[in-house]
DNA sequence: GAGAAGATAGACAGAGTTGTCCATTTTTCA
DNA sequence: TGAAAAATGGACAACTCTGTCTATCTTCTC
């Protein structure tokens, strides 16, 4: 079941259309590239959109492991964690290889097609956004579920700036507002904000 | 110069790149869409590209001025402009045609090539920003800049949440999130927030 | 060692891609 | 009205794309 050919390929074309998109990349770039005979791929993939979302999937469950991994390592207290997120995305916009988030390349390749390449997008930042609200929730935040949406919109915001840019600055500037919204939802219950 | 036919292909370009995205829309398809002839194009645009390149600068213009004017339609305050901006985003989100930012699709989808593409979208976000901070300055905050980079931050996560969820949501997120922000920009100096 | 399963190279189909060319028609403008 | 400019349709080149097929070669397991 787990082929090394087929982890190769996954591999692969994780990278490439990474690096170049998923258009841009086509099938045979990626058997090249892997070394990987083109009936092979076929063998294991039914289509080239099956290939994607293969990409896709373990591209989030790397992905959310290594970054919520890094976060904890970077700080202890829930608190401290939230703001540590920033620290985290601003070491990964420095990559070398960065090139913004692959879920929402993919949704803006795909706009109209491939209803379950979207869908697999959606998934993902659903998963996001629900470490989001336990770790704002463990940070005992007045109302948790705001403050995880908040957050959520500095990442992705954060993402597109950095990706757009060029820069990781954004990341600080994240960074910065996030305080602010921290500070607000832990903040005593007596200066409770108004609508 | 300003020929009607070049305007025609410009806007069949916009309206097909928006919703079907841009290596995906072929040459053909635009040409039948819009009833002109290959080379009235060609006489007209050197190649794709540079077809893509007139579609986004066309789209800035316009979702510039439009966006500007209708936070500037909502609201008279500048404090009270900086939050419609949340109810402007949307009505954008809310229409049927919306398919998330072309910057935003566009530099997704020219990851590593079309230098020129990736500096176009930097360019529009770049004014943006700048809008940005005018209205954050006329509001009086402490540091116009710091304001304006973090609603820029909510905007375009907001923008890519509503894409990829395909639901309005994200601008009443982005809203909540921005009161918080501007409170704090425009609070007294004797609160003055810690690093 | 034999047989099954997996992988291979490479040709191939069929469609789609951008871009070029030309002879003809339409439009514009003086 | 008449000349210049613009637009047309359609063929065409050259390439890339996904996906299929086959005959051959490895590799693994019993």
């Amino acid at each position: 079941m787990a082929s090394a050919k087929r982890d190769h390929l996954v591999e692969t074309a994780l990278k490439l259309f990474g690096t170049h998109g998923f258009h841009a990349t086509g099938i045979d770039r990626i058997l090249a590239e892997s070394g990987v005979a083109k009936m092979t791929l076929y063998n294991h993939f039914r289509s080239k959109d099956e290939l994607i979302l293969a990409a896709l999937r373990r591209r989030d469950e790397r992905f959310r492991n290594w970054f919520m991994r890094a976060v904890e390592g970077r700080a202890k207290s829930p608190r401290a964690r939230l703001t540590a997120i920033f620290d985290v995305l601003e070491t990964w916009f420095l990559e070398r290889e960065f090139h913004g988030c692959l879920f929402i390349n993919a949704t803006a390749e795909f706009c109209t097609e491939s209803e379950t390449i979207r869908a697999s997008c959606k998934e993902h930042k659903g998963l996001m956004c629900g470490d989001l609200r336990k770790l704002a929730a463990a940070a005992g935040a007045r109302d948790p579920q705001a403050l995880a949406e908040g957050i959520n919109l500095l990442i992705e915001g954060a993402i597109v700036s950095a990706q757009i840019t060029g820069n990781a600055k954004p990341a600080k500037q994240a960074r910065r507002a996030a305080a602010i919204l921290i500070r607000d939802a832990l903040a005593e219950k007596k200066s409770r904000r108004r609508a």
